[in-house]
DNA sequence: GCGACAG
DNA sequence: ATCTTGTCGC
């Protein structure tokens, strides 16, 4: 991306421990906005990250792949293979993840209107999942677009059909939204990651839908993370 | 103390 | 997260 339209926030350290990385979350949080509406969307990234999990030492592949908004055609698709030594803590995803997906997003020539991550955003312990935590240091529109919850628990009884929405609750408060995004599958859990209300990331993220389970920049990045995995052997 | 626990 | 083909159901 150019230097110029890199909007870059400064960026700390990752090199912590699990206590110094709680302790930045905590600091961060606090610098995450939660409210907002999109205006002139084009690009909309979806980020992902995958690796042989029977491999310790084995690399992981983040990626990144920009969709064009409102046609979802595929557009710009950059990777990064590298062996992370952070292990996977409930709670420190980004520490683990985060790094690698910085680097491929730099990679790319356009910077996208909004982040679409496989992971929580304010739905998490101390409110920076790893979707809040990308969106704050790239000072970007994020939403948290996780397959399962980590904090928290559906409100009501969510329906069977595509399109049923409740929300996800966590210490009596409203912390994200469980959506049905097909028929009879498992729902998914939206949280906001970083400038935009709740209401707009489930909006977005039912835009971005194309008949599957997974939003299409999400799962246009999964697709291309195993890719590269399975290109690697 | 016990259970839960994004990817 | 990943290992894996076919198979059951909408």
């Amino acid at each position: 991306m150019n230097s110029e339209t890199d909007h870059h926030l400064p960026l700390h350290r990752w090199d912590v421990t699990p206590q110094q990385a709680i302790e930045l979350q905590k600091q961060l949080a606090s610098q995450v906005v939660r409210e907002g509406k999109l205006v002139d969307v084009h690009r909309i990234a979806g980020v992902d990250v995958s690796f042989n999990p029977r491999l310790p030492e084995s690399p992981v592949h983040a990626v990144v792949v920009v969709l064009e908004y409102p046609s979802l055609d595929v557009g710009e698709r950059r990777s990064v293979s590298e062996v992370v030594n952070f292990p996977y803590v409930p709670g420190l995803l980004s520490f683990r993840e985060a790094p690698p997906i910085l680097k491929a997003i730099a990679q790319l020539e356009k910077r996208p209107d909004l982040l679409l991550v496989d992971g929580q955003g304010y739905a998490h312990p101390r409110h920076l999942g790893i979707a809040s935590h990308l969106g704050l240091l790239l000072d970007l529109p994020a939403i948290g677009c996780a397959k399962s919850i980590l904090v928290g628990h559906p409100a009501g009884n969510l329906g069977e059909q595509a399109g049923s929405k409740t929300d996800l609750l966590w210490k009596n408060r409203v912390i994200g939204q469980v959506v049905r995004t097909r028929d009879r599958v498992q729902p998914l859990y939206v949280s906001v990651g970083h400038r935009l209300d709740l209401e707009s990331a489930v909006d977005w993220v039912l835009r971005c839908g194309r008949g599957y389970r997974l939003p299409e920049p999400t799962r246009q990045a999964h697709l291309f993370s195993n890719q590269v995995r399975r290109a690697m052997l």
